[in-house]
Parts: structure tokens; C-alpha cells; sequence
DNA sequence: AATGAATGAGGTTTCATTCAT
DNA sequence: GATGAATGAAACCTCATTCAT
């Protein structure tokens, strides 16, 4: 069990997304999953060592890619306010390139037990880090009040912006959802007052 | 199956919020809410229809007086800026007053497929209302900037508490919530900028 | 537990056959029985020591009576042919008479576990005993065939008459059982042949 | 689920039957009929489709060439009498030529209140249809009274055999059934009467 | 490397019966 | 005698995982 690759590696993960977008986390049994990537079901455990890692691999390769897009676009000629919208806006667009896989993060893998929870958070964790990079950069360069507590911040950030995604999501994804990273931006760094 | 009589209903339902917070959701059979309660696995269906009826009565029972507390502290005297603060002031208070029902509501509960989730967005429905009636108010009352999209705001609110409580569950609930209150007030109403 | 009597018995009795000529067999449940009667669960305990014991009293209650009836008939002045006649009319006479009934005997108690079933065989025993009664007589008095095997004859007697009601209770006992008894016995008595 | 394959099909059939032969309709668990077929309780689900669908299969592959076995031997060149007599006599002993099976058909799937008896009933159509033809052709070659009623005639045969059955079976099959054609079959034929 | 038949642990719910009142 | 709330044993089926081929 190497672990990774090998084409039927990601077979299986895009499977698993398949299947579970379409059937719901608890119904998506591994032997649904194996025959949908073309696979038998002892050959899933030839590339992961459980259903969870199957789960949790997913989460990594999709995120993986979903943090490093952002931060490739992070660029140091931008504003940090800039920045941040950069951030919010290739969040939207990329869960908008996929709506699929936006619906498995944001709908079916919550559904999944607290230990599975628990390691999409570590995997979380690079994210947060960014967000919290910027916030200090921020303070720093005096965009941002110096009294902003990072954490609450982090927390309002991205608590706002997954909670509008998952909306999206519940409504069938039927509207535009890179079209709200301005305003939210805009809401988070100058609130709602006049 | 007149439903709601005697101790022993009450006895199962906080049984099942012992369990389910100590044990997880995946891990609540009804034979441990049933010994946990004190009673025999049978006494169980003298009060629930089947197991779901015990989460669905359990949230019903313990959130349902959620959003009606909050209202009622909503008095007409205060500011709408006032009137936020007491939202999320009440929001955090309320889950800190029961740690472990914060656990069950906020992590445990959320891993259901089921009638369960139906019946808490439904709760929620009557939250978010609230949030939009005070949305709509203060930009009447031109506190809010008029541009102010209603939904996305209540978004913003909504994920970003919802999002700090669960934070604060997973770190053990070892810190003071409510204190977060109006620090979170202050972004939400006046952004992060300078 | 001195069994009998008391007004009650004779409820208990009529409901579990209401309660399983309605329900069936399966579906007729000790507290639906005792819904039915009147009385509370545990009332039926002091009248019963048991639910089979609910159904076989059923039995012997109804089959006893039955049986007594054809033998009050079955006079001495008559001829064997003539009694054979009104055996097999009472017989269906008497089921004819209570449909209800009818559908407990024929279909819902024969679901029963073997345990009940030889119980019933035992109460039918009077019955068969008065068949073998007159299959003797009919033999001494030369109006029978000498080397008639009286245990077949018997079978084919109770088969026949069994299995007539039996259809006739699956069509919804909408044709005249009673009138059935002449061709009967007429079958029975001289066969198919010209 | 494609039914029908291996040698463990067939093993959990005969080992359904040995349980329930032994143990009784009511005491076959499924987890009793895997261990007796030398199996784990999961793989039963791998042949059949729940524990109704076993005991289904099993009556269709025991019972499904019942009638068709009869009918292969009522051949043009037998008289009708002989034919009736064929009829009779096969009814015996295929029953008799596995006992085991004979309990089970007899007694305990009687037991069974569901699609089981429908498919018991969908068997005995067929038969049932086997022995009208025959009364019919007895009374066109009137070998049969022109007035005989081909309902009760055939509700006759049918309940005397299998009323003859049930009482060997209950006997524990303990004399020849086969023996019993002859003077059945001379019954039925001419009837009691000198 | 790939297969897929086989495994077997585990949990919700029903309902006959009891017994304190 | 009468009640009815409480009991608790018992079983079907699913599905992640293994391992002989």
C-alpha cells in the first residue's frame, strides 16, 4: 500500500465524489463506488487503507489544489485588500467549477462521524493559515484596525463565506455565486454601517 | 403514544443528550439511552415512535424556545445596533449554558440524513426570519447601508456564529463565548478596515 | 386461575375472534384482543394462562358447541345415510351461520405454530370420533362396504368438508354453503361413476 | 443477485428445509439455516433476496415440477379412471419420496402469511386446473355422472389427498403412503355404498 | 496487480407477560 | 378482581473488509 497513483487512484477519488453527489454520503457504499470507477471492491484497498481514507483522500487531493490555486494568485503587487478578495473569489469560483465536488463538501461530508470531521479540519488548517497570514499582513500595513482579533476574524471569514457556498449549494446552484465575492467583500471589511 | 408524559419522557431525552455527547451520534444505540435512562430498552417506544422521534422530540424540546427567548429580549426600546448585540449575545449565551447540548446541536446532530435535518432547518427558518427583520429594520431606520443585500448579510451573521460556536465546541468549550459577542458585533458592523 | 367464567371469558373469547377474523392471525396482538373486549391487558391473565390458551378456550368453546349440536341431530329414528346428511349439513350450517368464525377456523388459527395446531387436532378428535360412529354403524348395517377403511373414509369425509368451507371463505362466502351438503354427500355416498 | 448460481444455492435450500423440518416454520431462523448450510449469515444475502425469498425458492425448486411430473405420466393412452388413479398415486408418492420435505410443504409453510402462500396457492392452481380437466374428459366419455359438479368434485379430490397427507405427515410418515392410492382412488370412484 | 465471493458483527423494534398499586 | 406501565429477549439484514485464486 504506497499509497498514491497509479490512474486508478484517482479513478476511485473521482468515483467517490460521483456517487456520493449523487447517492448521498450514507449511501454511498464502497462496493457502489468500486463499480462505478470500474474497479473490484478488493482494489480499492490495494490504494486505500479504509473507506475514511478514501474520504479523507479525496478531501486532501481536492483541497491540496483548492488552497495552492489561491495562493498562486496571492500575488505580493496585490493590496491586501486585494488579496483577500482574490481569496474570496477564487473560493466561489472554484466550488462554481465543480458543483459536484460542492456538493460533497459542503453537504455529504458533514454527515460523515467526528473522526472523519476532525481530519477535514487538519486538512482545513492550510487554509486558515492563509486567511490568517493575510489578517496579520493587514495589521501590519495598517489596512485593518490593529485591535482585530485574528481568530474571530478568520472565523467570520470563513464562516461567511462557506455558509453563502453551502446556500448555493441547497439552492440547486442555480444562480451566481462568483458574482457575490464583491459584496461580501465589501461587507466584511467595512460591515454593515453607513 | 400520547407522547410527552410523565418523568420518563424527560429522563430519555436528556439520557440521549448524555450519550450522544459522550458517545457521538453513530454511537448512540437506543440500549444506552435506555440504560443511561434508567429504564428498559422497551420503556423507550412507550414514549418515542422509534429512535428518530427521540433526536427530533430531543432538539424540539431543547431548541425550540431558542429563537422565542431571543425575541423576547428584543425589546422595542432598543437601538437596532443594540438589538444585534442582544441576537448574538443570547445566540452564545443560550449554548453555553448547556455544553453538552452545544456538542449534540452543533456537531452530533448534524451528522442525521433524516427528518432530523428537515426539522432543524426549520428552526433555523424562524432565526434567519428574525435576522432579516432586523436587516430590513435598520436599513429603514438608515443605520445600514441601503445597498445592504439582505441575504447575504444574514449569511454573514448566521455563518459566522454558527461557525465561532462550533469552533468553540471543538476546543472543548474552554473558553468564554458570550465574551466573544462584542468583538463579533464590532465586525459585523463595522467591517475590518480602519 | 380457575379458568371459566365470569362475564368476562365469554368477552375475551368473542374479541379475539373479531380481533383475527379483522386483523388475522398475526396482527392480532394480546392488547388489541384485550382493547377489543374491554378489559385491560392484564385482565386477560386472570381469565387465561396464556395467549395460546386465549386460543385454543377459542376453540373448544366454539368446537364444543359444534359438535354437540350435530350429535343432539343425529337421532336414532334416522336412517345412516340420513345421518351422514345432517352431519355434513350442520357442518355447514353452523360455519355458514358465523362467518366470522368461519375465516378463524379455516384460515387465521391454521397459521398457528404446530404446538397449537396438535391442541386443535385434539378438540377435533370428538368430531372425527362421531364420523368413525357412523362409518361403523353404516358398516354393521350393510349399507356401507364391509372392507371400507375407516380411517380413510373418515379423512376423505373431513377433507372434503374442510376444504369445501375452506373455498368457500376464501370467495368471500358469497354463495350458499348449506345447499352444497346434498351434492356432497351424494359424492360421498356413491362416488363420481355412473 | 442473478439467483440461481453455485453449489451454495442449492445448500442453503436443503439446509432451510432440514432447519424447519426439525426446529419448525417459526423456529428457522436465518442465522440456524447458514450454520446447518455451512455458511455465514451474509452470504444467505448473497443468493437470496431476504428470508421470504428462501423459503419462496425453496417451494418453487422442490414443488415447481410437482404437477408437471403428474402430467408427464397421464398419458392419452390410459383410461380416465386410470388416470385419476395416476394422479392420486403420484400426489403420494412424491410426497412420500421425501419426508422431510413432506413436513415442511404440509405443515409448517402453512405457517406463513405473505407472498409464501400466494406462490403456495399460484402451485395449486395448476393442479387444480390438472384435475378439472380430468373430470372434464371423465364426464364427456361419461365415465362420470353427467350432473357431476366439477367444483366439488374437484375440491373433493383435492381436500381428501391432502387431508390423507397431513395425517401420515402428523403420523410421522410411519406407514405407505403409495398403499393408500388404491382405496382412495376406489372412494372416490364409487363411493361408500354397497 | 486484480478480483469478487465470502465473512460476521451489530442494532432497532415488537409484544407476551408481570406485578405494584 | 382489575389495571396498564414496564419489561427484555430475540432476529433480520447490511456492508466494510479479507484473502484465495
Amino acid at each position: 500500500m504506497g499509497k498514491k497513483k497509479g490512474p486508478k487512484y484517482n479513478q476511485i477519488i473521482e468515483a467517490a465524489v460521483t456517487i456520493i453527489a449523487k447517492h448521498g454520503y450514507h449511501q454511498a457504499q464502497v462496493s457502489k463506488i468500486a463499480k462505478e470507477a470500474g474497479v473490484a471492491d478488493g482494489t480499492i484497498y490495494l490504494y486505500f487503507k479504509n473507506k475514511e481514507d478514501i474520504l479523507t483522500s479525496l478531501f486532501e487531493e481536492k483541497m491540496g489544489s483548492f488552497v495552492g490555486k489561491i495562493r498562486d494568485r496571492i500575488t505580493d503587487d496585490l493590496s491586501i485588500e486585494e488579496k483577500l478578495l482574490v481569496l474570496i473569489s477564487m473560493h466561489f469560483e472554484q466550488l462554481q467549477a465543480d458543483k459536484q465536488l460542492a456538493i460533497v463538501t459542503q453537504l455529504e461530508l458533514r454527515q460523515s462521524n467526528t473522526d472523519l470531521r476532525l481530519k477535514i479540519n487538519e486538512i482545513l488548517k492550510g487554509y486558515l493559515t492563509l486567511i490568517d497570514e493575510l489578517l496579520t499582513e493587514g495589521k501590519e500595513k495598517q489596512f485593518f484596525k490593529p485591535n482585530l482579533d485574528n481568530r474571530l476574524a478568520r472565523q467570520m471569514i470563513f464562516g461567511t463565506v462557506d455558509e453563502i457556498v453551502t446556500n448555493w449549494v441547497m439552492k440547486d446552484c442555480k444562480y451566481d455565486l462568483l458574482a457575490l465575492a464583491k459584496p461580501v467583500h465589501q461587507m466584511i471589511l467595512s460591515g454593515f454601517r453607513v
